[in-house]
DNA sequence: TCCATTAATCGTATATTTGCGATATAATAT
DNA sequence: ATATTATATCGCAAATATACGATTAATGGA
């Protein structure tokens, strides 16, 4: 069927998946090392960069702010986006928190 | 237009792309969780514990399996997953590395 | 005011993902 | 040999994602 059960998992188990599917595509990940690199508002220097339409472009920057990893405000005719550090640290905390206890007792698994 | 462009990135973009597609979904993520607690290998359980058909948890262990997050082993009639730890630790370093030097910088940017 | 520039949004086509039931496979037990 | 158990795979339907061109909105300058 295609029915979606996101829902029947936990809020934790949502939110690190949306977070990993905000980055889940090669232009995201572009797109945060180029505000990464910069640490200052960028607008269309980012299309100047990726292979891809400015359409696309400005709609995989709105699911990178929907999803709260970017910042961006507008700035007269263009805009400004830069990374939302917080959100990233947040995500390490979650993500290597659901691991590392187990890491700690025992390295070795069976296979 | 439908044509995907993720060839036109580098190959770490592509690489950290498709580990984060990984674990993009919470189903992945509640069985990476299942693994990590347990630390020894682990079939059908985990199909006790999703609210998931058996043959669509078996594609997501596909899916992790593919994308090398998890390790698995047949042993006799049932299979056998683990965390594959060394590709996290990978995924870690390779992720942070993308962002770290510019966050020592400067912390403040104009969003 | 009118035009140029920048970026968001809309509409659309195609590709991929998600999910299930049914079936196939493979090893063990009877 | 046959049945049972555990998993993987196939085939399909529906939902989402990806990408682009065209259009819209909003500001700044001539």
């Amino acid at each position: 069927m295609a029915v979606h059960k996101k829902e029947e998992f936990t809020q934790k188990e949502q939110e690190l998946a949306e977070f990993a599917k905000a980055m889940a595509h090669p232009a995201r990940i572009a797109i945060l090392k180029v505000l990464a690199t910069r640490n200052e508002c960028i607008c269309g220097e980012i299309v100047d960069v990726l292979p891809l339409a400015q359409s696309t472009v400005s709609q995989h920057l709105k699911e990178l702010k929907n999803a709260g990893l970017i910042d961006g405000t507008v700035d007269g005719p263009r805009s400004c986006y830069c990374i939302n550090w917080k959100a990233f640290e947040k995500f390490f905390a979650e993500f290597s928190g659901l691991f590392t206890s187990l890491k700690i007792k025992n390295e070795k698994a069976c296979c």
